[in-house]
DNA sequence: GCTGCTGGCTAACAGCGTTAGCTGGATTGG
DNA sequence: CCAATCCAGCTAACGCTGTTAGCCAGCAGC
């Protein structure tokens, strides 16, 4: 598994071969077959992996601060490993890893008082976030496929489209914001 | 291009071969690269179609119904290719289609007063929250994977994983207000 | 009526995930 | 201490993938 996550980082998720894999491994394809049912268990691996390595900065008491530092660890780990983004996106997660993660939020919400329905719905939303900004950060990155616009048809669409690394970095700090805010509109109302 | 959605959604994503898209056009596969440069080219022309298909409600004039209305057309389109959302989400946009879509939801923002550094930075965010929720969705609903966890671990996310398609839709609803009541507390605060 | 283009065809290649079956060295049991 | 077992590697091969090369029928225009 950490084989195959190096390899994903280093060369990226297409090169994820299991010729390849077992080169790495001084080993031939066939005998990871020993180890492994096939390689969608080695894509859950990496998975896997991916989401034990979030780290949660510890901060204060208060939720907004909370939730701000568990969207920005599950960010920071995505984008240390940005070519296995779009394989953890595509997968479903039912993984002890990515359980312990939605253990720990769920009991956030539920600190602040949200009922349990309502505190998985929160966590939906925030992770659908967290993970559909990292993949668009992804994929704009090697997309410099030049996708300039006509500026005749698209005047406002044109201009605007690319974004840098640091905008990426407003725009999820505009995110977080936006889901805060609105999670204490939600608490408020109820 | 049609073919090649019609059989996406039919049969799956993966399902999606050069040869099988050939003998739904009673064909051989050789004979589509007369037409393609490659499948990357069919993929790419499966978004545009996709995106192309997106109709937004027309309306009242005030901007939390027009945002609305925009980001369910775009979820009810995603939601009509359901295999095909995968295919989108790992994929820049720089289409002619999606760039419609972007135009018209910037020509929005410009009018509730924003800037265009913020409007494309909001724009990019509610459409990561789009995708990403309708990622999501189609992840868990062919995951009948038996995602169940040990409840002496994970108590909290042992019962609560599972989502039905309606909670999903009421899900959507509480991104929407999140969204919205983010961006009138930013545009409050401008 | 010949010329050339257009869009199909067959054959083939390298690379993919995966299976079957063999083999040598370590581990265990009597 | 030798024999039996198991384990983890190996080679060979299958059917599938995207893609290229090269051939050929039919239609267009001069």
């Amino acid at each position: 598994m950490r084989a195959a996550l190096d390899l994903v980082d280093r060369d990226g998720g297409a090169a994820l071969t299991m010729r390849s894999l077992a080169k790495d491994l001084d080993v031939e394809a066939p005998s990871l077959y020993k180890h492994v049912p096939n390689k969608e268990a080695i894509l859950d691996g990496i998975c896997e992996l991916v989401y034990a390595e979030v780290v949660i900065d510890e901060v204060g008491e208060e939720w907004e601060e909370r939730l701000r530092a568990y969207a920005d660890g599950f960010r920071r780990a995505l984008l240390r490993h940005r070519n296995a983004v779009p394989i953890l996106a595509t997968r479903a997660v039912a993984t002890e890893g990515s359980m312990l993660l939605v253990e720990v939020a769920l009991a956030e919400f539920a600190r602040v008082g949200f009922d349990a329905e309502t505190a998985r719905r929160l966590l939906n939303v925030v992770v659908a976030t967290v993970l559909g900004m990292a993949l668009a950060e992804i994929a704009d990155q090697d997309s410099a496929r030049t996708n300039f616009a006509d500026p005749d048809k698209f005047p406002l669409a044109s201009v605007t489209v690319v974004s840098t690394p640091a905008d990426r970095d407003a725009e999820f700090d505009i995110a977080l914001t936006m889901l805060t805010e609105g999670i204490r509109r939600l608490s408020e109302a109820a």
